[in-house]
DNA sequence: TTCATCACG
DNA sequence: ACGTACGTGATGAAA
């Protein structure tokens, strides 16, 4: 049997502009050791290395423009002129590609006179003939017009790993038109980064328009006569000539004089020493990294001295030998999996001086001198993942006290939005390349074991402990620079101890309470079921939204609302709207409320209450949000019902751990609103708190042109609280609109009478854009940083996403940093106060304890006194508290 | 794995 | 003419 041959065309020009634009901001980072800027060549790279192994290619070309004349600028002179001259840093660097494509073996091809796309289209053309299956790779879309059955377009997005592939349906479905038809609406349009005009007045809508009724540009002019006299129409008759000059040059040709054949493009993989000494020479070291890894140059010890590390295995008998307090040691404790709090321990390393020690024995810690290095006062001990460390290490036994140094900690307050959770990966972003990732090592999915030769497992594992030995000095200049030691020494380290502890004790949950509910939920579902089943006619499953919305739309033909990339969305807001037209959508949304319930609260819930201790022990994230928040994990008990009355109960589940106890709960009243006031100084909202009004009720009045002491009715009061939530997100008037249900000219309005009202607000807003946009980042109350690097660019959802987030950062983040400070003080206070209160929750604005009942008159000064105290704003700080038998009456 | 949906602040 | 409210995590379906 013949295998089909597979032809991989790239468009050389076009996807070194994507790759270098992509990296754009990384541009100072990608210099090799002779000064020459390499971020084109390693996305290029990338992308190639990726659409190498999907395609797995037998014939491979990479186009290349040939110059700035061509067969286009005779016919039309202004073609690409007036473009942007292609910035130094990028040209410098084509040369070394097409270095690069020659060690991969692959052929570069530019052509006098002819586009890098003439080629591409020219070729394709041959190679469908000889029955090839071709893929282009290209950031242009124009190329799209190339699709055919046996030849799809892969346009390269935003990135250079994302791609989207255009097949003649693509195109249809896109744009409605076929491959072929694209010419012609170049022709209408015109396209303003090739410079070429199109017909006057005609854009994207028009053009498309005209095209679905007369199929191409001769159809139009064909007929003219159909269309009613207009505007448009004398453009069209004016600009005849033109409009068929352009088609002509948005038109690929197939017919370019290429010399070469077919057999020359055959490819046989990359020469591993020619692409060895490339990467070098680029400094490009992950790759190299990856190349030993894989085995690529077993023959050559080159970079041998730098990847080994000398280590000793250590045993029983080797304990005395080794120093009794050492100043410093740098310790990884390895585990399989990540739930900490029960997963299988697999080994630790432990650098003290200049050695390494490595063992799979985790219970050799358990010994002297190895437990006083961690449990002593004197010793630092350095981490990559202290709260992991922590917990692990308490399940041993030992008491780890003290950290100096957290990898994982340290490289997430310098850059809150490179959050990898991966030794290997998170050194590589701060240039430290002799560690690999755990996903290299171990495997990922069904493949993740660790390994069970030794010297595998030894040697990651000291490796992991050199990386942060030597990442600790670096980083932490790096965070004195950024003058966010403070944020480090006073707030997150200190907090990493708290959270061990939140997670420690856990909570404990009442199984059968949960089942009760689930019987009557179950119940309910069952019934819910039938009548939809009944009203649909036929049996189908109400999880599937595909399935759903063929019957909604389909076989019930109610109106269609709203689409998703993939098909009907059937999402709440849709279902409300067709309320009343069937009865069928009542009973699906109490469907779904009811399911998901069971499914997550009930079902999900009872998977994680540990069978030892009846308790519920989730994980804090504590490096993963770009704002400073935590999160939490298996479970996530950050989202636990109580809008809705049905789910509420699922917190009649949550329980003291011992009887007589009580759950205590104290949050911050408007934390967000009063973060905002303080660093706006808006006095007029500043005035609103100070004076304990009700905020929203204020506001209302306020926008709505209300006298002070007048009654504001339940509707203006919900919708000025949405535009108080609207400002704190970085309001836009269409997000106020979908959300309050009015028009976008009304939203416009109120947004325009806030700020009117709050001034200072107003000027925050502007302020912060602005900041943000001059130094590349935003920071909270205690210099939390996030980089907003989008806030420049050139594309208006990108850049309006930067700015609402440049608003909302400060006010979220603030508000993170704020009940971090009063966890921290709140431990140190119940450890004071001799109570057994213990804080076990944290929900972003609001902290759940139990504690023994006679303990709560106690709490409710203490609680809120450190809560509202823990930072000094402009305005007051209000705490509100409630406790009863169960989370749910703790409200 | 990715998508749509929905739970929380 | 565009298409958005900010920050998360878990689930089931479908590829």
């Amino acid at each position: 049997m013949k295998e089909t041959n597979k032809l991989l065309l790239i468009d050389g020009n076009s996807v070194a502009f994507r790759a270098f634009f992509a990296l754009h901001q990384s541009l100072e980072r990608f210099i090799n050791h002779d000064g020459l800027h390499t971020n084109a060549i390693y996305g290029f790279k990338k992308m190639l290395d990726n659409i190498l192994a999907t395609v797995q290619p037998t014939h491979v070309l990479v186009a290349f423009d040939a110059g700035k004349q061509t067969f286009r600028t005779e016919k039309f002179a202004a073609y690409k002129q007036g473009r942007a001259k292609t910035p130094s840093e990028l040209s410098e660097q084509f040369p070394f590609l097409k270095k690069m494509l020659s060690a991969y073996g692959i052929i570069s091809y530019e052509l006098t006179n002819y586009e890098a796309d003439d080629i591409i289209g020219t070729l394709a053309a041959q190679a469908e003939l000889q029955d090839f299956q071709v893929t282009i790779v290209t950031g242009d879309r124009d190329l799209t017009q190339l699709a055919t059955t046996k030849t799809t377009v892969a346009v390269n997005q935003k990135g250079v790993s994302e791609i989207e592939k255009y097949t003649p349906a693509h195109v249809q479905e896109k744009y409605g038109l076929a491959p072929a038809q694209i010419v012609d609406l170049k022709g209408l349009i015109g396209d303003n980064s090739d410079n070429y005009p199109g017909v006057t007045k005609i854009g994207e809508k028009t053009g498309l328009r005209l095209l679905h009724q007369f199929g191409s540009i001769e159809g139009i002019y064909q007929n003219l006569d159909q269309l009613k006299p207009s505007k448009m129409k004398e453009n069209l008759i004016n600009e005849e000539s033109t409009a068929f000059l352009c088609k002509d040059l948005a038109q690929i040709r197939r017919d370019a004089p290429i010399e070469i054949k077919m057999d020359q493009l055959k490819w046989d993989g990359p020469d591993l020493k020619s692409l060895r000494e490339f990467y070098l020479a680029m400094d490009f070291r992950s790759f190299l990294r990856q190349m030993a890894v894989d085995g690529q140059f077993q023959d050559q010890q080159v970079t041998a001295d730098q990847e080994q590390v000398t280590y000793q295995v250590l045993e029983q008998t080797k304990l005395a030998s080794l120093p009794v307090v050492p100043a410093q040691v740098t310790f990884y404790l390895e585990m399989s999996g990540e739930n900490y709090h029960n997963a299988e321990f697999a080994g630790f390393a432990i650098k003290v001086d200049d050695k390494f020690y490595v063992t799979r024995q985790t219970e050799l810690l358990k010994q002297a001198p190895l437990k006083n290095w961690l449990e002593n006062q004197e010793t630092s001990v350095n981490l990559f993942d202290a709260k992991r460390t922590i917990i692990g290490l308490r399940r041993l036994g030992i008491h780890l006290q003290r950290v100096a140094f957290d990898l994982l900690l340290v490289s997430y307050l310098l850059d809150t939005s490179d959050n990898s959770n991966d030794l290997g990966k998170l050194a590589q972003q701060h240039d430290y390349y002799l560690v690999a990732s755990d996903e290299e090592v171990y495997g990922k999915g069904t493949k993740y074991a660790i390994p069970s030769k030794d010297s595998r497992l030894f040697e990651h594992l000291c490796h992991k402990v050199r990386a942060i030995a030597e990442l600790q000095q670096p980083l932490l200049a790096k965070l004195e620079a950024n003058q966010q030691l403070e944020l480090y020494l006073k707030i997150e380290r200190p907090l990493t101890f708290v959270l061990a502890e939140m997670e420690i004790a856990g909570i404990k949950v009442d199984p059968q309470k949960l089942k009760m509910i689930s019987s009557k939920l179950i119940e309910q579902l069952s019934d819910l079921e039938k009548a939809i089943y009944n009203e649909a006619g036929e049996e189908f499953n109400i999880n599937s939204p595909k399935q759903l919305g063929v019957i909604l739309f389909e076989k019930l033909k109610l109106p269609v609302i709203k689409k998703t990339k993939t098909g009907y969305s059937t999402a709440v807001g849709v279902l409300e709207k067709l309320r009343g037209m069937a009865p069928i959508v009542d009973h699906i949304l109490k469907y779904r409320q009811l399911a998901k319930l069971q499914s997550t609260y009930i079902d999900g819930l009872l998977k994680v209450i540990s069978a030892k201790d009846q308790k519920i022990h989730t994980r804090y994230t504590q490096t993963l949000t770009a704002t400073g928040r935590l999160s939490s994990v298996d479970p996530n008990l950050q989202n636990i019902p109580i809008r809705l009355a049905e789910g509420r109960q699922i917190r009649q589940a949550f329980v003291p751990s011992h009887a007589g106890w009580k759950i205590f709960s104290s949050d911050y009243s408007q934390i967000e609103l009063r973060v905002l006031a303080h660093i706006s100084h808006d006095q007029n909202m500043q005035a609103a708190f100070k004076a304990g009004a009700d905020i929203h009720a204020s506001t209302a009045r306020q926008i709505f042109g209300l006298a002070d002491d007048a009654k504001v009715t339940a509707n203006l009061r919900r919708q000025a609280k949405a535009v108080n939530f609207g400002i704190v997100y970085g309001i836009s008037d269409y997000g106020l609109s979908q959300n309050v249900g009015i028009s976008r000219q009304q939203a416009k309005k109120f947004i325009e009478r806030y700020f009117e009202v709050f001034p200072g607000v107003h000027q925050y807003m502007q302020e912060i854009v602005k900041k943000a946009h001059a130094q590349g980042y935003v920071e909270t109350l205690f210099k939390r940083r996030r980089y907003l690097p989008e806030i420049k660019s050139k594309n208006y959802n990108l850049r309006s996403f930067a700015e609402r987030t440049a608003m909302n950062t400060p006010i979220q983040g603030s508000a993170a940093d704020i009940i971090k400070v009063a966890m921290i003080r709140m431990q140190q206070a119940l450890q004071a106060n001799h109570l057994q209160a213990k804080m076990l929750l944290q929900v972003h604005d609001e902290l759940i304890f139990e504690a023994p009942a006679d303990e709560i008159p106690r709490l409710e000064e203490l609680v809120p006194g450190i809560m509202d105290s823990a930072v000094d704003l402009e305005v007051p700080l209000k705490v509100e508290s409630a406790y009863g038998d169960t989370w749910f009456e703790a409200k």
